[in-house]
RNA sequence: GCCGAGGUGGCGGAAUGGCAGACGCAAAGGACUUAAAAUCCUUCGGGGGCAACCCCGUACCGGUUCGAGUCCGGUCCCCGGCACCA
């Protein structure tokens, strides 16, 4: 007899084992092949794991299990984003230090992870806070700067007036302070931008030979957003002697159609020409107007348009010689292209708002709209009209002849544009990697040498902004006063630090070679392990953390740190696990469950199971506590087939091999295509079948064991000892299906007459159609059905379906 | 507005163009029990019929096909992402 299913003394038993044994520890340069699983590390807040993190999980850790018993080499690494504000805010809050805060909450986790049974390498652990790894995320970074991928410009931020902080864009929601419920103004400020820009082509060819989910490559497409049109020159009147304005197009072809230009409220021409705009005044209030809308409200309330004409300068169509208005508007951004548009409002929506409201004309240079009405902007058909030498001709080809001509005129070029902004890099906060640059007044901005990282982030008495939105480092004179590393002059250093998404964008390589002093891992292990064979995480990441990071890895390969151009060759993503009321899990709605208490209950080994076996995995789905039930069922199920198996058997009995074969092929394949919930239906299905017929040779058990092994590893072990295995299925071979046994002898054919389900046959399964017809004759209500009806045509699909149509 | 993914029982969800609702939950009935829990057995999309069976059914309208949840055209609705991008 059986002990009772004890999951508490079983998954402890276990997980102590596959300790001691180190089963799950990563081999450098093994002989095996490689295979490196990576799941998006948890940001280790005070709250612990949540039901998010299971899900995310358990997936790969099901294909890393598998993978081991497949042979591989695994490398399946766990580790912490652990800067960030929640963790500084709680700190200022309680006045204890981040890195203590910090230290408790990564033990909090790893016990968590550990009472999951997790197969990560423990022995690997990154922490983005640790000075020995933010050493190198400040290196990549003076290695940016080195190549002139790191600029220093100004730019806009959220700002408190009130508490007299910067906001991040979080705390700053619907344009109100987080903190204190007052209106967030923009507030002009130095800002550190990496030139992700100049990596945009390379990040969208990179993508071509990668393994994505289609949604994330189109979503990464989208998130770069490339356009191809042109530059054009207009000449400036009114205002200083050879002043241009240039303006990004994608519709060149509709250059006789402009009847006004609008340009950014920021646009320098302003200023540039101010002595000659007499409404000097009128352009400054409706700029700080723009000012006080952040980017939302700028994109999202403002649907009406707005702006001011710039008197006293005019513009020059440079293609028929019209002199037209400027105004300035806030729908033209002045980080998108060069700030400035040339206004067709007869083939561009928001330039006819704008018209129609200023009351200025449109001209249709495409017919086949009716402008009377609306732009029309269908570019595929409409032929050119009111155009001098290019009426006549289809978009395309005008496109295409007036560039040539501008081209040819100096006026114009092609040009190619993207969406994506260069990343603002610097933080006025504590908790977060010191940027690594020292300000010299004779020398400017000086990085770090080398040998001086890292810059270690000083303890400190409060974690506030100054008045004046500086970090709270600025505030630290020890830190803050130091030598100019090139001449030796008095410099100060630079007090901000980086976002959350810096040491997120290359822990994946560190994971490879976590304890390295001299390097941010082995260039030689790094050609071993690189690049991560698979990884999945959340599909809120597949635009900013995933782009930044392949930014950063197809940088350090071009400066030849890393051996591999695209860090991940496959990415999925899973779907959200919501509250019991289809809301969004978070504190504030009490929808929140924990894992913790679930553990408790039902062991490790159902949680994760039923955490697989919810629903589809890419879908958001509403957790359901009545559910897990049916998985702890399950799991005892399995355990009672102790009782019933036939000790003496090894070997698969003869009829059930189909459906032993079967099931190998159905769960290991949808493992591999994320079809964790049909796999264990499979499973299921199975164990009905053997417990309604009551009998299992020990040779089919211990097979389903290694199948359930990666989703329920503890009790699948403890099952694999009692039946009497020496060997522990963590070192055990994943079982392989034969392609010619998938198939019963003998199937049932389903049967329709006029398309209409009838009935079935038992027929062999290659079954000739004058069999099958003999066997549907041989059956009572099917011939009943025929008789007396000539059959006009037979429809035979052998293993499927016969259709009579009579 | 654009891009993407969807819409199937009371619920979560299955279904290479071939028996719609696998698997699980809930529910109902029964067995066991002094009783309850647990466990086991049965039923479980809707309608009709004493019954064998018949009819309807995968958001809606139409099409292709011997055969459509699946493919094509159109409509409606939900979800995720991006958004005045010139």
């Amino acid at each position: 007899m059986k002990p009772d299913y004890d999951f508490k003394g079983i998954e402890q038993k276990w997980q102590e084992i596959w300790e001691t044994q180190r089963v799950h520890e990563a081999v450098d340069f093994g002989v095996k092949p490689k295979f490196f699983g990576l799941i998006e590390f948890p940001y280790p807040s005070g709250s612990g794991l949540h039901m998010g993190h299971l899900r995310a999980f358990t997936s790969l850790e099901i294909v890393s299990r598998k993978r081991r018993l497949e042979g591989y080499n695994v490398l399946f690494p766990i580790g912490f984003d652990a800067f960030g504000l929640p963790t500084e805010n709680y700190a200022m809050q309680t006045g204890r230090h981040p890195r203590s805060v910090t230290d408790d909450n990564i033990k909090t986790f790893t016990s968590q992870l550990k009472a999951l049974g997790y197969s990560f390498d423990y022995s690997r652990v990154v922490d983005t806070t640790d000075k020995d790894y933010y050493k190198w995320t400040q290196w990549i970074f003076v290695q940016l700067f080195k190549k002139g991928l790191a600029y220093k410009s100004t730019a806009y931020v959220n700002y408190c007036e009130k508490c007299k902080v910067i906001l991040a864009n979080e705390e700053s929601q619907g344009g109100v302070c987080d903190r204190c419920g007052s209106d967030v103004i923009q507030k002009e400020k130095d800002v550190w931008f990496l030139k992700i820009r100049d990596y945009a082509e390379s990040l969208l060819d990179g993508l071509e030979g990668l393994d994505y989910l289609p949604r994330i490559k189109t979503e990464q497409i989208n998130w770069i957003g490339k356009s191809e049109g042109a530059e054009i020159d207009f000449a400036v009147k009114g205002g200083k002697p050879g002043q241009k304005l240039r303006v990004f197009t994608t519709r060149a072809d509709t250059l006789f159609g402009v009847t006004f230009m609008v340009v950014a409220p920021e646009h320098p021409i302003i200023a540039e020409n101010a002595g000659f705009i007499s409404n000097l005044r009128q352009l400054e209030d409706y700029r700080a107007e723009t000012r006080k809308k952040n980017e939302f409200e700028r994109a999202h309330v403002n649907k009406d348009k707005t702006g001011v004409k710039i008197q006293g300068l005019t513009a020059v169509n440079p293609i028929n010689g019209l002199e037209i208005p400027i105004f300035i508007a806030d729908y033209v951004t002045p980080d998108y292209g060069t700030g400035a548009v040339m206004a067709v409002p007869a083939h561009d929506t928001r330039d006819y708002e704008f018209a129609k409201k200023f009351d200025l004309p449109i001209v249709e240079v495409i017919a086949g709209g009716d402008i009377s009405r609306e732009a029309y902007t269908d570019i595929q058909n409409g032929v050119m009209v009111n155009s001098g030498f290019l009426n006549g001709l289809s978009v395309k080809e005008a496109g295409k002849a007036v560039v040539g001509k501008l081209t040819a005129d100096g006026i114009g070029c092609k040009k190619i544009n993207y969406n994506m902004k260069d990343w603002a890099f610097n933080r006025q906060r504590y908790w977060g990697e010191p940027i690594p640059i020292i300000y010299c007044p004779k020398c400017g901005a000086v990085p770090v040498p080398e040998a001086d990282l890292p810059v270690v982030l000083p303890p400190l008495d409060r974690y506030r902004q100054s008045e004046t939105g500086e970090s709270p480092l600025a505030g630290v004179s020890d830190f803050v006063n130091c030598k100019c590393p090139v001449c030796g002059a008095d410099a100060k250093r630079e007090t901000d630090t980086m976002p959350q998404w810096a040491g997120s964008s290359w822990y994946y390589l560190r994971y490879i070679d976590p304890k390295n002093p001299n390097a941010l891992a082995d260039y030689e292990k790094l050609k071993y392990f690189g690049p991560v064979d698979w990884y999945n995480g959340g599909m809120e990441h597949v635009t900013r953390h995933l782009i930044y990071s392949r930014f950063w890895n197809q940088f350090l390969y071009d400066i030849g740190v890393v051996p591999f151009r695209e860090p991940y060759k496959k990415r999925t993503a899973q779907g959200l696990i919501l509250g019991e009321d289809g809301a969004k899990m978070s504190k504030s709605l009490g929808n929140v469950v924990s894992p913790d208490s679930l553990v408790r209950d039902f062991g490790a080994d159902v949680i994760r199971l039923y955490t697989m076996f919810i629903g589809d995995y890419e879908s958001s789905i509403p957790w359901s506590n009545a559910g897990i039930i049916g998985c702890r069922r399950f799991i005892e199920r399995v355990y009672n087939l102790l009782d019933i198996a036939d000790l003496s058997q090894d070997s698969i009995s003869q009829k059930r091999e189909g459906a032993v074969n079967r099931l190998i092929k159905k769960v290991s394949e949808d493992i591999e295509c994320l079809k964790f919930n049909t796999a264990i239906a499979a499973m299921m299905t199975f164990l009905n079948e053997v417990t309604s017929e009551n009998a299992i040779t020990k040779g089919e058990l211990r097979i389903l064991l290694l199948l359930l092994y990666p989703f329920a590893p503890h009790i699948s072990e403890e099952i694999n000892e009692l039946l009497g295995y020496s060997t522990i299925l963590a070192k055990s071979d994943y079982p392989k299906y034969d392609p010619s046994k998938l198939t019963d002898a003998e199937i049932e054919l389903p049967v329709q007459i006029n398309g209409r389900l009838k009935g079935t046959v038992r027929v062999a399964a290659e079954a000739s159609l004058d069999e099958v017809k003999a066997a549907v004759r041989a059956n009572p209500a099917l011939s009943a059905l025929l008789s007396g009806n000539a059959v006009k045509k037979e429809i035979y699909v052998p293993k499927k379906i016969l259709n009579l149509i009579i």
